[in-house]
RNA sequence: GGGCGAUUAGCUCAGCGGUUAGAGCGCUCGCCUCACACGCGAGAGGUCAAAGGUUCAAAUCCUUUAUCGCCCA
């Protein structure tokens, strides 16, 4: 009694409730001892950004992720979910030191103790924003496994690891030309400088050479670093200056003299042929200067300014000092012309200010040997080829062969305070490295008790590098790690395939000897409406959350789903929302509709548990009188075929896929034609065929629930709650994922469903055509020339009068004819609906019959060509020329119908 | 400079050798039909960027071009 839900489906209302449910049942908890025949999924989290908030690329991300789990979970797998959060070094310590600047403090002055613990001050207190997030979305996650990286758990891990590296001689230290960010005051690795097309200058200034008033012209795009210059070098086959080679030249401003040298390295085609070497500020003139021993000479300071060996330029910052330089050059008669040029300029990634090269000492990690089993394991993947990785969509997997392939070392050292700390000590006494697990108490080398620990941390992607065997106890020989490990799938976005990926491949194979997860699923990137990825920093980033709350999670996580087809960027609007929220709104009613008339029903003393106990359900589809109604029989094939098209899909990452099916089939064929063919049946005078009905609307409907719910969890979670579940069943999230039982599938009741609908659809068209009041019942006429279709015409005849509206239907399997009405044949049926003349619009019909006319004509024609053609049918399969004979056929019977009628209306008006 | 991808209905995108090319939104017409107007019913709308080629057969494969986007140097 009074099962009656809301009208509109509202989540804000039922949304905290379960989401809360979720984690206070600890449903998700994995238990790595449970025996589920072999059938395991484990996947990990990609860890967000500890202090970030939900964006609409986790959203993504971590519905992907969590659709996979669920379904997994659902098909009875020991499934794992671990969640965790990344310590996101470079961007957590600006966010820190901006903050502490907005109160006046200057984080260097508070000292790397102090200030480390005002980030896991800001990490309390913003640090649980994006797990918690996590669980309003109902992410179905073990939070008991939750995991960071900078956790003494894991940072024992990478200690562990750097040891291990830094004693198989992986890890070095060496001084070189390397990226620094002027602003975030650091070293950053290739990946994090990005390169950017930039217009620019190039200025071609004069060196007069010494003893002589020959003079070489350089062209340089950054004219400040001629301060640091060390030599002049030209091409030592050029003609033009091959007598200067070995002569000295006066450095403008600095008053200097250079040595010119010869290299082939130098572009005899670029600018003037001659070049500025600077070896301590560009990559190239480095190696020059290496080459031909130059003096590196450093002129900038760490946050770039020009330093005391910039002379009267020290102190002013680099962009300053460039005008000034330009200027002076051009007032002193040095500079020769400017040219418009446009190059690539390297951009810091985080802080987007211009990255300068700079001469430093750093940790490198040697990569070549790393890349090796991991190239291998992606090289050498196929279906079921233990130990290889399956890269989806396949064309990134090239792109990961490539950069692995051509790989270079990788800077691992960060001049941060927030990280992990590289665990080597230096030696005050011999200056040697002390590498160790804990803190030495005397230098390896000399025994002298004097050290300092190195005061760089690690890369933030060291860590993250570790995290699918981090995260599962490694190297402790854990049952998780056990049994967890190899992940099943990694699933994120392609924009940190080298950053991420590539290197966890690296590591978990030279760890654990065994691939880190066994398929990269690369997902697609959230862009805005003009093609832009999506930014909280430009403004146009969409906040998830907020969405949720407008539209419910579940309409999100459908949409996004949705519209996820491998290796497209998705662009969310707002329209594209709503649809999905219609949908939502759509599987309510369908409840509604369930449990309004269930109340009605109950009156007559069934009770609920009668009609869609979980027994019940199971036993579907039921039969009445010795057999099942049609109409269930067609639903539970277009389910069985629902089912399978989802499950191949998921096993594909073809979420999009997934989305429209069941899309189509609850909106279409469960609601639109189920529902509506049932309707009478629910309430019907002949309880015991009210009953069969029931029950096969409950079983339908179930069914429909789970196969759902990995889409959307909330909405089919509340649902599921009022069916009646066996006593102490906590969650459709634990309950089976629908399978397909043997005598669902069932096309002859599929092909005559689509005969009854085309009928129908006939007459609606008819209907809407003549402009009919859309209440007012018509007669029809149908003449039905299979006598199998016929029957079934004859056997549904009320399902046929109510949902075409008829007030009489006269069946036959006579020819018909077809004039002094309206009209509409197939192959398979006519139908005729009695008009007076003049309602009709023959203009209208000769109109519409012309065009269809003309559509089948070409159809035929190129059929008929196609078949008449010996090579056609020599080479094409039987199986094609076969279906092409039929359809033609099948097209020349409507044709002759459309012909016939187009005679009559002709001759009729 | 090297590589990759996109170009299909007004919009956003599926389809990626085989019978008259699909969806959602938008649009047009008609409906508040007792689950749903976040709805119901019926429609209109595309020479699949251009040119050439392979094939019995091309939106789908190849080549070139154009436009746009991404990655790497």
């Amino acid at each position: 009694m009074g099962r009656e839900i809301a009208k509109g489906y509202e989540p804000q209302l039922i949304e905290p409730h379960w989401a809360e449910y979720w984690v206070r049942e600890e449903l998700f908890k994995a238990d790595p001892a449970a025996e589920t025949g072999g059938k395991v999924f484990s996947i990990v989290i990609p860890p967000p950004n500890v202090t970030g908030s939900l964006h609409i690329g986790h959203m993504l991300d971590h519905t992907e992720i969590d659709i996979l789990t669920r379904w997994h979970r659902m098909r009875g797998f020991n499934t794992l979910y671990l969640p965790g959060t990344d310590h996101a070094g470079i961007s957590t310590q600006r966010v820190v030191v901006r903050q502490l600047a907005e109160r006046g403090i200057d984080y260097q002055k508070l000292g790397r103790e102090e200030f480390i613990a005002q980030v896991w001050k800001w990490r309390e207190e913003s640090g649980e924003t994006i797990l918690s997030q996590m669980k309003q979305i109902g992410e179905s996650c073990d939070w008991s496994r939750l995991k960071f990286t900078l956790s003494p758990e894991l940072s024992r891990v990478v200690i562990e690891v750097f040891v291990r590296l830094y004693e198989e001689g992986l890890i070095y230290r060496e001084t070189r030309l390397v990226n620094w960010c002027p602003v975030c005051l650091t070293v950053l690795s290739d990946l994090e400088v990005l390169h950017e097309e930039r217009a620019g200058s190039l200025w071609h200034i004069r060196y007069p050479v010494v003893g002589s008033d020959l003079s070489v012209v350089v062209a340089t795009t950054r004219p400040e670093t001629m301060l640091g210059d060390t030599a002049v070098a030209v091409h030592p086959l050029d003609e033009r200056y091959g007598a200067l080679i070995g002569k000295k030249v006066r450095l403008p401003l600095m008053n200097r003299e250079i040595v010119i040298i010869g290299d082939e390295m130098v572009d005899r085609e670029f600018g003037t042929g001659a070049v500025k070497i600077t070896p301590a500020h560009d990559p190239n003139d480095f190696a020059v200067g290496k080459r031909h021993g130059l003096e590196e000479i450093d002129v900038m300071t760490v946050d770039g300014k020009i330093n005391t060996n910039g002379g009267a330029y020290a102190g002013q910052d680099r962009f300053a000092a460039r005008k000034q330089i330009v200027a002076d050059l051009d007032e002193q008669g040095f500079l020769v012309k400017v040219e418009a040029h446009s190059h690539a300029v390297g951009i810091c990634e985080r802080s987007k200010t211009v990255v300068e090269p700079r001469i430093s000492t750093q940790w490198f990690c040697a990569m070549k040997d790393l890349a090796a089993p991991a190239i291998a394991a992606v090289r050498e993947y196929a279906p079921g080829k233990d130990n290889t990785i399956n890269i989806i969509p396949d064309n990134r997997r090239t792109e990961f062969l490539n950069w692995l392939d051509n790989i270079r070392d990788w800077t691992i050292s960060r001049q941060l305070w927030w990280g992990h700390r590289i665990p080597a000590w230096h030696c005050g006494a011999c200056a040697k490295i002390t590498v160790a697990r804990t803190v030495p108490a005397k230098c390896l080398h000399c025994g002298s008790a004097e050290l300092t620990q190195d005061p760089d941390v690690l890369d933030t992607w060291f860590s993250s590098a570790l995290w699918p065997f981090s995260t599962l106890g490694w190297p402790e020989k854990t049952a998780d790690f056990a049994r967890y490990y190899p992940t099943s799938a990694l699933i994120t976005g392609y924009d940190i395939l080298f950053f991420w990926v590539a290197r966890m491949a690296m590591m978990g194979m030279h760890f654990t000897g065994r691939v880190p997860f066994k398929t990269v699923y690369l997902h697609s990137l959230v862009r805005t409406g003009s093609g832009e990825k999506m930014s909280k920093s430009k403004g146009t980033g969409l906040d998830p959350v907020a969405l949720n709350q407008q539209y419910g999670t579940d309409a999100m996580r459908f949409c996004l789903a949705s519209m996820a087809a491998p290796g497209t960027d998705i662009v969310l609007s707002d329209d594209r929302l709503a649809g999905a929220r219609n949908f939502a709104n759509k599987i309510w009613n369908a409840a509604r509709f369930l449990f309004v008339n269930l109340d009605k029903f109950e009156a007559g003393g069934t009770s609920l548990e009668e009609l869609a106990a979980r027994e019940v359900r199971a036993g579907a589809p039921y039969a009445f009188e010795g057999s099942v109604p049609l109409a269930d029989a067609w639903l539970f094939s277009r389910l069985a075929r629902t089912i399978a098209t989802v499950n191949e899909a998921l096993a594909e990452f073809r979420f999009h896929e997934a989305a429209s099916s069941v899309y189509q089939f609850f909106w279409g064929d469960f609601c639109d034609w189920y529902i509506e063919w049932v309707k009478p049946e629910l309430l019907s005078a002949d309880r015991a065929r009210a009953v069969v009905s029931w029950k096969n609307l409950f079983a339908g409907f179930d069914a429909a629930l789970r196969l759902l719910h990995p889409l959307m969890p909330f909405l089919t979670e509340e649902l599921w709650h009022q069916l009646p579940q066996r006593a102490g069943a906590k969650s459709i999230a634990l309950d089976a994922f629908p399978e397909v039982a043997s005598g669902w599938m069932n096309a002859a009741a599929e092909r005559e469903v689509t005969f009854l609908q085309e009928v129908i659809g006939a007459v609606r068209n008819i209907r809407a055509e003549m402009k009919l009041d859309p209440k007012k019942k018509v007669e029809a006429d149908v003449s039905v020339a299979d006598a199998g279709l016929l029957a079934t015409a004859k056997a549904n005849r009320d399902f046929l009068v109510r949902l075409a509206l008829l007030s009489e239907l006269r069946l036959t399997g006579e020819k018909l004819s077809l004039t002094g009405g309206a009209a509409r044949s197939s192959v398979e049926f006519d139908v005729r609906i009695a008009f007076a003349a003049e309602t009709v619009d023959v203009g209208a019909e000769l109109a519409r019959l012309k065009k269809e006319i003309e559509g089948l004509e070409k159809a035929i024609a190129a059929k008929e060509k196609q078949l008449g053609d010996d090579t056609f049918l020599s080479r094409a399969p039987e199986k094609i020329v076969n279906g092409l004979k039929a359809a033609l056929e099948q097209q020349k019977i409507e044709l002759r119908k459309l012909l016939e009628r187009k005679r009559e209306l002709e001759g009729g008006s």
